[in-house]
DNA sequence: GCTATCTTGAAACGGTCATTCCAAGTTAGT
DNA sequence: ACTAACTTGGAATGACCGTTTCAAGATAGC
């Protein structure tokens, strides 16, 4: 009996996802938001609620679109030190240059704005932040039995310190830092971490 | 011949730090800024300009009075990895508990937000960054003189990834991070860089 | 005490903020 | 074709944004 939306939710979130990511959620208006989707602010308010819902919403799809499986393919890498490896290249990758170049991470912006304030919010930062974490210490687990770690190395901590890192690349990224210094850091942390009969 | 100030601009400026440090510069209004020096709107704009040079200021301030004391005190400390060690547990506990904890820092934050669009905002945190890794190196040089690094470290890259690793700890420590993690990770990071013989 | 020069208080500026409202339009089932 | 249920366009809401303006007040040198 009703009538139907004219417009996919789903590539409306997507473009809101670009706008909080790139411009930040406090600098980015309704107004914005109607502009990019082309939808008007019945549609919007009607579809997502309001502006918070709608961050909120913006955070879930990044994680699960984006974060997530770059955290399960590290994971699932077997290679140990050299997945967490071409994880960073990606990372650095994504960071520097092509579309994305110069906005950073929504997930590790989110944590410096004042909407860490919101429970929920916060509550995904945390998640995010394990999530990485665990990936990590899955690659470094690998990594330590096909004896890459240098002796004493305790993987979780390590995992910690490479989420951590992690959260250094998104972050100076944004502010324009050089992908070549970026590289030659991850380099010097794994190798830090490495048994010195690999490289 | 002129009236004088009735304020200690000084004074005024170190609240306007704390208001942007831990609300963030998006989030606070004009308004809140009036509301909390106690002086009003034209005293204000006369004294300092408009809102982002007002920003602008605050970074300045913040970097001059926080930032490059700790950065100081950390170069010239000659006890190698130790003092990295100090300098971390002071920024730690500085992130977590007593009148700033959860607040981050200033500079970090900065870096995620949309004011990095100005250049001359940008240009701050770069000097800042540039900074802390000289303080880094300045120590590790010294840790490397004493024999307390892993051979095949590159101090200069070693530094870099202790500043990076800084912003992380500043990040995760404004979305409520545990200390202890947050020290245990540190930790980790000085023994992968150390020669086993010292710890 | 007068004056030149600055500061201060308070109101007002136009613009933008997030949000709401409602009439008009569209759809699917009867 | 009619209707119930929903969407859409677009205007309107009041609150707040950063900034400006200006008359009144305060100060130091003459």
């Amino acid at each position: 009996m009703p009538d139907v939306k004219h417009f996919d939710p789903d590539a409306v979130l997507e473009t809101v996802v670009r706008l909080f990511w790139r411009q930040g959620v406090a600098t980015t208006g309704i107004q914005d938001v109607v502009t990019a989707t082309g939808l008007n602010r019945s549609s919007l308010y009607a579809t997502f609620g309001g502006k918070q819902e709608l961050y909120r919403a913006a955070l879930r799809r990044y994680t699960d679109q984006r974060s997530r499986p770059a955290f399960r393919s590290l994971a699932q890498d077997q290679r140990g030190l050299r997945a967490v490896a071409e994880f960073f290249d990606g990372l650095i990758e994504a960071r520097c240059a092509g579309e994305h170049a110069r906005w950073g991470c929504l997930v590790v912006n989110a944590h410096a704005g004042a909407e860490n304030g919101d429970p929920e919010v916060r509550a995904l930062l945390d998640q995010h932040h394990q999530e990485l974490r665990d990936a990590m210490l899955a690659a470094l687990v690998t990594a330590e039995a096909q004896g890459q770690l240098a002796a004493g190395t305790d993987p979780g901590a390590a995992a910690e310190l490479l989420a951590l890192l992690a959260y250094g690349v998104n972050l100076r990224s944004r502010a324009g830092a050089d992908a070549g210094s970026l590289h030659m850091t991850v380099t010097a942390a794994l190798q830090s971490l490495s048994s010195r009969t690999v490289v």
